[in-house]
DNA sequence: TGTTACGTTTAATTGTGATTAAAAGATCTG
DNA sequence: CAGATCTTTTAATCACAATTAAACGTAACA
């Protein structure tokens, strides 16, 4: 029993390599559009449960059956696709933090020319939220988990908070250069506070409370007014 | 063996009551001053114990033996004092919603007469950063762990919680009817907003970064730019 | 059509951790 | 100091959940 890809691991005993994703560059000119196997298509389908019931159940909570059952299979067949309950907590976190700082970066990237650092703190909120909405499993996998998970986890998982931090610490950064942001504000602190109205969203939003569109507004209405300087009006 | 008080608890036998918590009325005719009895006192060592072990390793985290070794007691020893594992965590969420919320209460009651509803709103922020900051053993293991908490557990947690969100809610309506929130601004959303502010602070804040003071004052700052309307400057 | 690697299942194995039982230590009261 | 009651400990239970082993289809393919 080969296992397939598994992202980050170390520790796999690597036998004969099905060459799938590795394959893929070989085939096609293009490295896209290969159709998923139903072994790929399990594989992401128990990602998405260990999500799911991470979310729900934490760290040490998280049992391999609920997994498995959310997912339509067998505890043990995990192992075909993971050597450790660990390494698949691991990515579920890693994968989760990479998103989001992914949702976010696109967004940014696609910013107007002209737009200003308030205006990017702004597309940078809206992302968040909207990815926190959509991939709402990944996101509080990660968000609820994360001061729980053991060292060994966390470790890898922080290098991926690390670089999303970083792209706010920018954000923050620019706004003060431009002097958008309000004098005497410390924008060391100012960052962390924005970013948990963003995160303690996922605790307390649902779609039957509000529409996603009406939360986002109101906290970039916040924050704007709330880290903005008294500017030209 | 008697179990001593054990608040929420229904399923203790309730054998030779030993009339501690309950004596204390008749001998004294003030209900205070009691010194604490070494029982109680390894009591409450056990539950700042639950607390801490709960917030750093979740609620199926939270092993007995992790809660006794903090306490200093062998871990059977938690069952002269819970008749469960469950009630103990029970008390440590109920008691660390309840104290917040007694906190900010009596910082709210000794408010200045002619304080506004915003001046309000900072004296709320203020004290449940300081309770965070001061009881946060209590304040990370409810926050950290709500959301994964069995509902048996959760739907007496809930009770406490929503007395806390009723105070808020409060200020929120009450800066609405004074005209002191900004137009077109929805309270409804901006209240648990603005406590997102507030609850991951707890994930993030620690003394060495920067001082309670300076977090204050920069949660502060945001929520009254953020929520204000723009009066009279 | 038999063979081989893949994907998954059922049936052990094993360690851990809550809980209980029984037995000591303490402490308090007379 | 003896006896009784509180407090805590050591020594079992007992169940559950991760992991491993072995076996069972199934599809491509030679």
């Amino acid at each position: 029993m080969p296992a397939p890809k598994s992202v980050p691991s170390k520790t796999v005993p690597s036998k004969t390599v099905p060459a799938k994703e590795t394959g893929a560059a070989k085939e096609t000119g293009a490295p896209k559009k290969t159709e998923p196997t139903k072994s790929e298509r399990t594989r992401e389908r128990l990602l998405l449960a260990a999500a799911t019931t991470l979310s729900r159940l934490g760290y040490a909570g998280m049992r391999l059956v609920d997994v498995a059952e959310e997912a339509g299979v067998q505890a043990p067949a995990i192992y075909y696709y993971w050597p450790s309950r660990e390494q698949l907590i691991e990515e579920v976190v890693t994968v989760g933090t990479a998103r989001l700082r992914e949702y976010v970066e696109a967004a940014l990237a696609a910013a107007p020319p002209g737009a200003t650092a308030l205006d990017r703190l702004d597309i940078a909120i809206d992302a968040h939220l909207r990815q926190l909405a959509s991939e709402s499993a990944f996101a509080h996998a990660v968000i609820r988990n994360v001061s729980q998970l053991p060292p060994a986890i966390r470790s890898r998982q922080v290098v991926e908070e690390r670089a999303y931090a970083a792209i706010w610490r920018r954000l923050f950064t620019d706004a003060v250069a431009s002097a958008e942001l309000r004098p005497g504000l410390n924008p060391e602190l100012a960052q962390p506070l924005i970013i948990g109205i963003l995160n303690w969203a996922a605790e307390w939003w649902s779609p039957e409370r509000s529409s996603i569109d009406e939360v986002v507004a109101t906290a970039q209405s916040i924050v704007r007014h709330g880290v903005a300087a008294d500017g030209p009006h």
